[in-house]
DNA sequence: TTGATAGTAGTAATCATTACTACTTATGAG
DNA sequence: CTCATAAGTAGTAATGATTACTACTATCAA
Protein backbone atom coordinates (compact mmCIF):
# COMPACT_ATOMS: atom_id res chain seq x y z
CA UNK A 1 0.00 0.00 0.00
CA UNK A 2 1.25 3.22 -1.00
CA UNK A 3 1.49 6.65 0.54
CA UNK A 4 -1.56 8.96 -0.01
CA UNK A 5 -2.17 12.28 1.83
CA UNK A 6 -6.25 11.14 1.67
CA UNK A 7 -5.50 8.13 3.33
CA UNK A 8 -3.01 9.45 6.18
CA UNK A 9 -5.73 11.77 6.62
CA UNK A 10 -8.69 9.15 6.91
CA UNK A 11 -6.69 7.23 8.79
CA UNK A 12 -6.46 10.33 11.32
CA UNK A 13 -9.86 10.86 11.29
CA UNK A 14 -10.73 7.38 12.80
CA UNK A 15 -8.11 7.28 15.43
CA UNK A 16 -9.10 10.58 16.98
CA UNK A 17 -12.83 9.99 16.99
CA UNK A 18 -14.45 7.94 19.72
CA UNK A 19 -18.05 8.08 18.47
CA UNK A 20 -17.86 5.36 15.73
CA UNK A 21 -17.97 7.11 12.71
CA UNK A 22 -19.83 6.00 9.47
CA UNK A 23 -18.15 6.49 6.26
CA UNK A 24 -20.62 9.75 6.09
CA UNK A 25 -19.60 11.26 9.09
CA UNK A 26 -15.40 10.77 8.15
CA UNK A 27 -16.20 12.32 5.16
CA UNK A 28 -17.45 15.24 6.71
CA UNK A 29 -14.16 15.33 9.29
CA UNK A 30 -12.10 14.66 5.98
CA UNK A 31 -13.50 17.57 4.25
CA UNK A 32 -12.10 20.46 6.71
CA UNK A 33 -8.61 19.46 5.79
CA UNK A 34 -8.91 18.37 2.09
CA UNK A 35 -11.98 20.06 1.15
CA UNK A 36 -12.61 18.04 -2.41
CA UNK A 37 -11.98 14.76 -1.87
CA UNK A 38 -14.39 11.98 -2.93
CA UNK A 39 -16.96 10.18 -1.24
CA UNK A 40 -15.66 7.26 -3.55
CA UNK A 41 -12.13 7.64 -1.86
CA UNK A 42 -13.53 7.33 1.76
CA UNK A 43 -14.92 3.97 0.88
CA UNK A 44 -12.20 3.08 -0.61
CA UNK A 45 -9.52 3.87 2.31
CA UNK A 46 -11.80 2.30 4.75
CA UNK A 47 -12.49 -0.44 3.21
CA UNK A 48 -8.55 -0.93 2.35
CA UNK A 49 -7.56 -0.01 6.04
CA UNK A 50 -9.95 -2.49 7.74
CA UNK A 51 -9.25 -5.14 5.21
CA UNK A 52 -5.07 -3.72 6.29
CA UNK A 53 -6.68 -4.48 9.66
CA UNK A 54 -5.17 -0.58 10.82
CA UNK A 55 -9.04 0.10 11.91
CA UNK A 56 -12.39 -1.68 12.66
CA UNK A 57 -15.52 -1.94 10.74
CA UNK A 58 -18.78 -2.65 12.96
CA UNK A 59 -21.82 -3.34 11.45
CA UNK A 60 -24.93 -2.97 12.92
CA UNK A 61 -28.41 -4.50 12.10
CA UNK A 62 -30.33 -2.02 10.33
CA UNK A 63 -27.73 0.81 10.18
CA UNK A 64 -24.91 1.73 8.32
CA UNK A 65 -21.19 0.61 8.62
CA UNK A 66 -19.51 2.20 11.03
CA UNK A 67 -15.64 2.72 11.75
CA UNK A 68 -13.44 2.19 15.08
CA UNK A 69 -9.66 2.83 15.65
CA UNK A 70 -7.90 -0.32 17.08
CA UNK A 71 -6.41 0.00 20.21
CA UNK A 72 -6.51 -2.60 22.74
CA UNK A 73 -9.73 -5.02 22.77
CA UNK A 74 -13.47 -3.86 23.45
CA UNK A 75 -16.56 -4.29 22.59
CA UNK A 76 -19.88 -2.79 21.69
CA UNK A 77 -22.77 -1.41 23.11
CA UNK A 78 -26.30 -0.66 20.94
CA UNK A 79 -28.64 1.25 22.90
CA UNK A 80 -31.79 0.30 20.80
CA UNK A 81 -33.63 3.35 22.20
CA UNK A 82 -30.85 5.93 21.37
CA UNK A 83 -28.96 4.36 18.42
CA UNK A 84 -25.89 5.70 20.36
CA UNK A 85 -22.87 3.03 19.93
CA UNK A 86 -20.64 2.83 22.96
CA UNK A 87 -17.63 1.30 24.27
CA UNK A 88 -17.26 -1.25 26.74
CA UNK A 89 -13.85 -2.68 28.38
CA UNK A 90 -13.14 -6.24 27.07
CA UNK A 91 -12.69 -8.55 29.90
CA UNK A 92 -13.71 -11.76 29.63
CA UNK A 93 -13.26 -12.13 25.76
CA UNK A 94 -10.04 -13.29 25.52
CA UNK A 95 -10.70 -16.51 27.51
CA UNK A 96 -13.92 -16.99 25.20
CA UNK A 97 -11.74 -16.48 22.29
CA UNK A 98 -9.35 -19.14 23.48
CA UNK A 99 -11.77 -21.39 24.60
CA UNK A 100 -13.44 -21.07 21.07
CA UNK A 101 -10.02 -21.81 19.41
CA UNK A 102 -9.65 -25.22 21.40
CA UNK A 103 -13.03 -26.95 21.43
CA UNK A 104 -13.60 -25.90 17.36
CA UNK A 105 -10.74 -26.05 16.32
CA UNK A 106 -10.59 -22.90 14.37
CA UNK A 107 -7.95 -20.12 14.71
CA UNK A 108 -9.33 -16.63 15.63
CA UNK A 109 -8.06 -13.50 14.40
CA UNK A 110 -10.43 -10.88 15.27
CA UNK A 111 -13.54 -10.62 17.30
CA UNK A 112 -16.52 -8.43 17.76
CA UNK A 113 -19.08 -8.67 20.64
CA UNK A 114 -22.52 -6.03 20.14
CA UNK A 115 -24.50 -6.18 22.65
CA UNK A 116 -27.92 -4.71 22.31
CA UNK A 117 -30.30 -2.67 24.78
CA UNK A 118 -31.18 0.64 26.49
CA UNK A 119 -28.45 2.69 27.60
CA UNK A 120 -27.98 4.37 30.68
CA UNK A 121 -29.36 8.14 29.81
CA UNK A 122 -32.40 6.01 28.28
CA UNK A 123 -33.25 4.47 31.33
CA UNK A 124 -33.09 7.85 32.91
CA UNK A 125 -35.35 8.77 30.40
CA UNK A 126 -33.05 11.42 28.97
CA UNK A 127 -33.12 9.80 25.47
CA UNK A 128 -33.75 13.42 23.67
CA UNK A 129 -30.31 14.40 24.60
CA UNK A 130 -28.55 11.99 22.38
CA UNK A 131 -27.48 12.80 18.65
CA UNK A 132 -26.41 9.99 16.73
CA UNK A 133 -29.76 8.16 15.20
CA UNK A 134 -30.66 5.25 12.66
CA UNK A 135 -32.60 6.76 9.48
CA UNK B 1 -49.92 -9.00 14.68
CA UNK B 2 -52.12 -10.70 12.74
CA UNK B 3 -51.49 -14.31 11.22
CA UNK B 4 -51.22 -14.68 7.56
CA UNK B 5 -49.99 -17.85 5.79
CA UNK B 6 -47.14 -16.02 4.01
CA UNK B 7 -45.58 -15.26 7.63
CA UNK B 8 -46.24 -18.54 8.83
CA UNK B 9 -44.28 -20.36 6.28
CA UNK B 10 -41.50 -17.67 6.22
CA UNK B 11 -40.95 -18.36 10.08
CA UNK B 12 -41.38 -22.09 9.63
CA UNK B 13 -38.54 -21.89 7.02
CA UNK B 14 -36.14 -19.77 9.47
CA UNK B 15 -36.85 -22.14 12.24
CA UNK B 16 -35.96 -25.67 9.78
CA UNK B 17 -32.81 -23.73 7.90
CA UNK B 18 -29.80 -24.23 10.43
CA UNK B 19 -27.39 -22.24 7.28
CA UNK B 20 -28.38 -18.81 8.54
CA UNK B 21 -30.11 -17.54 5.60
CA UNK B 22 -30.55 -14.12 3.88
CA UNK B 23 -33.71 -12.64 2.57
CA UNK B 24 -32.89 -14.01 -0.65
CA UNK B 25 -32.08 -17.64 0.37
CA UNK B 26 -35.59 -17.45 2.89
CA UNK B 27 -36.98 -16.92 -0.31
CA UNK B 28 -36.14 -19.29 -2.51
CA UNK B 29 -37.38 -21.66 0.29
CA UNK B 30 -40.69 -20.33 0.93
CA UNK B 31 -41.50 -19.95 -3.34
CA UNK B 32 -41.63 -23.68 -3.06
CA UNK B 33 -44.40 -23.63 -0.74
CA UNK B 34 -45.76 -19.96 -1.72
CA UNK B 35 -44.88 -19.69 -5.40
CA UNK B 36 -46.20 -15.96 -6.15
CA UNK B 37 -44.83 -14.94 -2.95
CA UNK B 38 -43.11 -11.77 -3.09
CA UNK B 39 -39.82 -10.82 -2.14
CA UNK B 40 -40.86 -7.43 -0.17
CA UNK B 41 -43.10 -10.11 1.88
CA UNK B 42 -40.32 -11.86 2.70
CA UNK B 43 -38.29 -8.69 3.88
CA UNK B 44 -41.31 -7.07 5.30
CA UNK B 45 -42.10 -10.43 7.76
CA UNK B 46 -38.21 -11.11 8.45
CA UNK B 47 -38.02 -7.57 10.17
CA UNK B 48 -41.34 -8.05 11.59
CA UNK B 49 -40.64 -11.83 13.39
CA UNK B 50 -36.61 -9.77 13.88
CA UNK B 51 -38.31 -6.99 15.43
CA UNK B 52 -40.86 -9.19 17.74
CA UNK B 53 -37.84 -11.47 18.81
CA UNK B 54 -39.26 -14.38 17.22
CA UNK B 55 -36.03 -15.04 14.80
CA UNK B 56 -32.76 -13.06 15.10
CA UNK B 57 -30.99 -10.97 12.42
CA UNK B 58 -27.12 -11.14 11.93
CA UNK B 59 -25.57 -8.18 10.15
CA UNK B 60 -21.65 -9.46 8.72
CA UNK B 61 -19.44 -6.28 7.79
CA UNK B 62 -19.50 -6.64 4.09
CA UNK B 63 -21.99 -9.29 3.49
CA UNK B 64 -26.52 -8.51 3.41
CA UNK B 65 -28.25 -9.77 6.71
CA UNK B 66 -28.40 -13.31 7.80
CA UNK B 67 -31.61 -14.87 9.76
CA UNK B 68 -31.32 -17.16 12.31
CA UNK B 69 -34.00 -19.20 14.45
CA UNK B 70 -33.94 -17.65 18.03
CA UNK B 71 -33.57 -21.11 20.15
CA UNK B 72 -31.04 -20.87 23.08
CA UNK B 73 -27.98 -18.57 22.92
CA UNK B 74 -25.17 -19.10 20.77
CA UNK B 75 -22.66 -17.03 18.93
CA UNK B 76 -21.44 -17.28 15.33
CA UNK B 77 -18.48 -17.49 14.29
CA UNK B 78 -17.42 -16.44 10.14
CA UNK B 79 -14.78 -18.03 8.16
CA UNK B 80 -12.86 -15.18 6.57
CA UNK B 81 -11.44 -18.02 3.75
CA UNK B 82 -15.19 -19.47 2.39
CA UNK B 83 -17.58 -16.86 4.26
CA UNK B 84 -19.04 -19.43 5.96
CA UNK B 85 -21.08 -18.71 8.96
CA UNK B 86 -20.84 -21.70 11.78
CA UNK B 87 -22.79 -21.63 14.97
CA UNK B 88 -20.38 -21.81 18.40
CA UNK B 89 -21.95 -22.90 21.41
CA UNK B 90 -22.88 -20.33 24.46
CA UNK B 91 -20.59 -20.85 27.26
CA UNK B 92 -19.35 -17.67 28.62
CA UNK B 93 -21.60 -15.07 27.89
CA UNK B 94 -24.03 -14.81 30.38
CA UNK B 95 -21.35 -13.95 32.84
CA UNK B 96 -20.12 -11.58 30.24
CA UNK B 97 -23.44 -10.31 29.74
CA UNK B 98 -24.44 -10.18 33.54
CA UNK B 99 -20.57 -8.06 34.41
CA UNK B 100 -21.25 -5.64 31.79
CA UNK B 101 -25.36 -4.75 33.01
CA UNK B 102 -23.72 -4.56 37.12
CA UNK B 103 -20.86 -2.54 35.22
CA UNK B 104 -22.19 -0.10 33.19
CA UNK B 105 -25.56 -0.02 34.52
CA UNK B 106 -27.11 -0.58 31.37
CA UNK B 107 -30.14 -2.75 30.66
CA UNK B 108 -28.86 -5.91 27.95
CA UNK B 109 -31.73 -7.85 26.13
CA UNK B 110 -29.60 -9.05 23.41
CA UNK B 111 -26.32 -9.66 22.11
CA UNK B 112 -24.48 -11.11 19.03
CA UNK B 113 -20.86 -11.91 19.26
CA UNK B 114 -19.05 -12.86 16.00
CA UNK B 115 -15.77 -14.39 15.71
CA UNK B 116 -13.66 -14.19 13.00
CA UNK B 117 -10.96 -16.10 11.68
CA UNK B 118 -10.01 -19.29 9.50
CA UNK B 119 -12.20 -22.38 9.87
CA UNK B 120 -11.39 -25.87 10.24
CA UNK B 121 -11.92 -27.15 6.81
CA UNK B 122 -10.04 -23.87 5.48
CA UNK B 123 -7.35 -24.71 7.79
CA UNK B 124 -6.57 -28.16 6.18
CA UNK B 125 -6.90 -25.94 2.72
CA UNK B 126 -10.25 -27.86 1.73
CA UNK B 127 -11.90 -23.96 1.17
CA UNK B 128 -13.05 -24.79 -2.28
CA UNK B 129 -15.28 -27.80 -0.94
CA UNK B 130 -18.17 -24.86 0.11
CA UNK B 131 -20.96 -23.66 -1.12
CA UNK B 132 -21.85 -19.87 0.35
CA UNK B 133 -19.43 -17.00 -0.62
CA UNK B 134 -19.75 -13.29 -0.04
CA UNK B 135 -20.61 -11.11 -3.59
C1' DT C 1 14.64 11.21 -13.62
C1' DT C 2 11.10 8.59 -15.07
C1' DG C 3 7.75 5.19 -16.15
C1' DA C 4 4.81 1.72 -14.25
C1' DT C 5 1.07 1.72 -11.53
C1' DA C 6 -1.51 2.81 -7.28
C1' DG C 7 -4.41 6.50 -5.98
C1' DT C 8 -7.85 10.25 -6.80
C1' DA C 9 -12.14 13.17 -8.11
C1' DG C 10 -16.21 13.03 -10.15
C1' DT C 11 -19.82 10.64 -11.92
C1' DA C 12 -22.55 6.65 -13.27
C1' DA C 13 -24.07 2.16 -12.04
C1' DT C 14 -25.40 -1.48 -8.78
C1' DC C 15 -28.20 -3.86 -5.86
C1' DA C 16 -30.13 -4.90 -1.37
C1' DT C 17 -33.82 -3.02 0.83
C1' DT C 18 -37.91 -0.14 1.34
C1' DA C 19 -41.96 2.46 -0.24
C1' DC C 20 -46.00 2.68 -2.81
C1' DT C 21 -50.46 1.15 -4.83
C1' DA C 22 -54.34 -1.37 -5.68
C1' DC C 23 -56.11 -5.55 -4.21
C1' DT C 24 -56.98 -9.39 -0.62
C1' DT C 25 -57.69 -11.40 3.88
C1' DA C 26 -58.20 -11.81 8.90
C1' DT C 27 -60.84 -10.78 12.67
C1' DG C 28 -63.75 -8.75 16.07
C1' DA C 29 -67.85 -5.90 17.15
C1' DG C 30 -72.56 -5.97 16.41
C1' DC D 1 -72.99 -14.92 10.82
C1' DT D 2 -71.58 -10.62 8.30
C1' DC D 3 -69.21 -7.10 7.15
C1' DA D 4 -66.35 -3.00 8.02
C1' DT D 5 -61.71 -1.90 9.01
C1' DA D 6 -57.35 -2.19 8.89
C1' DA D 7 -53.36 -5.34 8.47
C1' DG D 8 -51.29 -8.06 4.92
C1' DT D 9 -49.96 -9.07 0.05
C1' DA D 10 -48.07 -9.00 -4.95
C1' DG D 11 -45.96 -6.41 -8.05
C1' DT D 12 -43.42 -2.60 -9.20
C1' DA D 13 -41.00 1.77 -8.54
C1' DA D 14 -37.94 4.32 -5.71
C1' DT D 15 -34.16 4.87 -2.42
C1' DG D 16 -29.69 5.20 -0.89
C1' DA D 17 -25.42 3.28 0.66
C1' DT D 18 -21.75 1.45 -1.63
C1' DT D 19 -19.00 0.26 -5.67
C1' DA D 20 -17.38 0.65 -10.47
C1' DC D 21 -15.65 3.33 -14.05
C1' DT D 22 -12.82 6.90 -16.39
C1' DA D 23 -9.54 10.16 -17.19
C1' DC D 24 -6.22 12.40 -14.63
C1' DT D 25 -2.43 12.72 -10.79
C1' DA D 26 1.05 11.30 -7.50
C1' DT D 27 4.19 7.88 -5.56
C1' DC D 28 8.37 5.59 -5.61
C1' DA D 29 11.73 1.94 -7.15
C1' DA D 30 15.14 1.29 -10.56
Amino acid sequence: MRYSKQREVILEVVNHSFNHPTAEMVYDKVKEKIPNISLGTIYRNLNALADASLIKRISIPKDVDHFDHRNCDHYHFCCMKCHQLYDLPASKIEMLIHNCEKEEQVQITDCEVLLYGICKKCLKGKDEENGIKRK
